[in-house]
DNA sequence: AGCGCAGTTGCAACAGGTTGCGATTGGCAC
DNA sequence: GTGCCAATCGCAACCTGTTGCAACTGCGCT
């Protein structure tokens, strides 16, 4: 592994998996082989990756992966807000890597393509639920599913 | 059966769930005894289920009831727009029945309880989304997750 | 360098849900 | 009432994830 900037990562996120072993040691866990291989896996990935992938790419990398360490450690790194996951359309988890900013998903049902929304954009909304009942939405794990611009236009009639 | 007003259906509801046969006929699909069995369980069911749940109950009418029969059926009153089904906190499949009004879901992370939205509490976003970005959110499929008044209050610190 | 124990792992079993396919069967035509 | 054919069923296998548990191991301590 370079830590020279490369096409999967810049500086910023080198330094953030680099921390990620003293993260961990931080709290009283551990650094492990396989925690490695999934990071390394998760350090040269770009944007949603569903849990099965992440365990096919694991295996690519350590043909004994199981999928129990990999979901283990998936909770691990979430709590340590290095990923985040939410639900597809299909309800099949769908993780997301260092979000940087946070954000929800817009899900299309007929194409399948998936778009982020910025906190900006529903923020109005989220603000209005806390006012009115108190409930505080969890941005990140948002997934709205309906019909993208294009779909809907095809389909009008 | 009767036809009378009970505890569990109303005049209204017994009319839709009598118009089921003519509905399937209507599209040339077919009145058998297993979907009998989900609508009698469905006819009598108020609010939400997982599809666990339906599938627990019809066993209860009729033991030899499978799976995937029932969500096949589901899938079948679904186009017909007699469930709606959207997917909780834990990404299980949840359905409602007969949603008279569309309307979406809130989901307590912490103590796993839900509520309804009403479609005027989000319909400013659902509509700034739409001018937006074209995109045509489905509220009956919406589902956030968050913590509720009490669970915040009581973790503030 | 070695010890010890709490954090982890891998396995096996389970849970919810989906799918392919051969066997059934609803319901219209006659 | 019978026949036919597409719709449906039930089964078995599969997929994504989760969980209990015994065995293992990272890593701080000495």
């Amino acid at each position: 592994m370079s830590r020279a900037p490369g096409p999967y990562a810049d500086a910023d996120a080198t330094a953030t998996w680099a921390g990620v072993r003293d993260r961990l040691h931080a709290r009283g866990l551990r650094w492990t082989p396989q925690r490695r291989t999934l990071v390394d896996v998760l350090a040269r990935t770009d944007g949603h990756v569903t849990g099965a992938d992440l365990v096919e790419r694991c295996r690519e990398l350590d043909p004994t992966t199981t999928p129990s360490t990999v979901y283990r450690t998936l909770d691990v790194l979430e709590e340590l807000g290095i990923v985040r996951h939410h639900h597809g359309s299909a309800g099949r988890e769908e993780f997301h890597v260092l979000p940087d900013v946070e954000h929800g998903h817009l899900h299309c049902r007929q194409c399948g393509d998936s778009w982020e929304i910025a906190e900006a954009e529903i923020a109005p909304m989220l603000d209005a639920l806390r006012d009115a009942r108190g409930f505080h939405v969890d941005l990140s794990h948002v997934s709205l599913v309906g019909r993208c611009a294009r779909c809907a236009e095809q389909g009008a009639g």
